[in-house]
DNA sequence: GGACGATCATATGTACACGAATGAAGCGGT
DNA sequence: ACCGCTTCATTCGTGTACATATGATCGTCC
């Protein structure tokens, strides 16, 4: 009697709840969030991944795509079809690296830079938006705690 | 000078930084969880998103797949690939609805059971490895946190 | 009871995400 | 100079994830 109340109330019990999982959760607060993002980022037609590369290349430079992916946590695999789009789209350039003939170095062009400022106002509110629903004082402890799970 | 000092230390800045962005930490995050997830599941050969189904109709019984995929935050047309995989390899069964003829009713299979079973033993251990970077203190708060972002 | 809008499953196309394999190129030690 | 190990970019295959479209069926309102 005693034991099924503790459960009940503070401990997690037998039973397994889909919803209770950190995974599940999270799975659904990325969710969340790339809605947010592809709304917010709409007229530029950017995914969350694309914004990243973009974002990373004006920070850095010029960058080798492997590079490039260790910078924004993506597959050697995932990010060659990432640069592939934005080439296509000429928001990035690509030229061999002098120093390695492996490699192939990326930079924004004119078009990419002129694209990015906008986009980085968007995700100023993407960001914003996301965390509308935690009070300001929650959004500090909420990101720390996230950090750690990375 | 005051006004440089105040934005390093406690205000967000003129710089957008890639990674203070929640959007991305909720990717990474994500990333390290399907990581730890694939590594528990291997050998039973489940996705987080066909755990989630098989376990959704271990719980509520007899469910359509559009049912399902509002119990378990998927799109009709990404479940329709998760049904199909776990049909293929007949862990669920699918009959017609007697009362609705435009629906299918999914249900677990005996191996399907039995699978599943392993499985959420090996899903609470993968939940306990996601959150392990965490202190138990923190891990309800951030879980009470991460929700309100559902 | 017939038309209309909603819902069910499915199909197509695009975009991440990653394992695994491949060929080209670099590099260190002998 | 050569061999082996690593790294780079690419490719293939599988699996989410979602927009959009389609045909079948259901409910409802007139």
């Amino acid at each position: 009697m005693k034991t099924a109340a503790i459960r009940r109330d503070s401990r997690q019990g037998d039973d397994y709840r889909l919803e209770d999982q950190v995974g599940h959760v999270l799975r659904r607060a990325h969710q969340r969030h790339t809605a947010i993002f592809q709304d917010g980022m709409d007229e530029l037609q950017l995914t969350p991944t694309q914004f990243a590369a973009l974002a990373k290349i004006s920070d850095v430079g010029d960058v080798s795509q492997n590079q490039l992916g260790r910078l924004t946590a993506m597959d050697p695999a995932t990010i060659q079809g990432v640069i592939q789009r934005l080439e296509a789209r000429k928001l990035i350039g690509r030229q061999p690296d002098p120093k390695d003939r492996r490699c192939t170095l990326l930079n924004l062009t004119v078009e990419g830079r002129a694209l990015l400022a906008d986009a980085v106002a968007r995700a100023r509110r993407i960001t914003e938006a996301t965390l509308a629903p935690l009070p300001p004082a929650e959004r500090q402890t909420f990101l720390a705690l996230l950090r750690k799970l990375i």
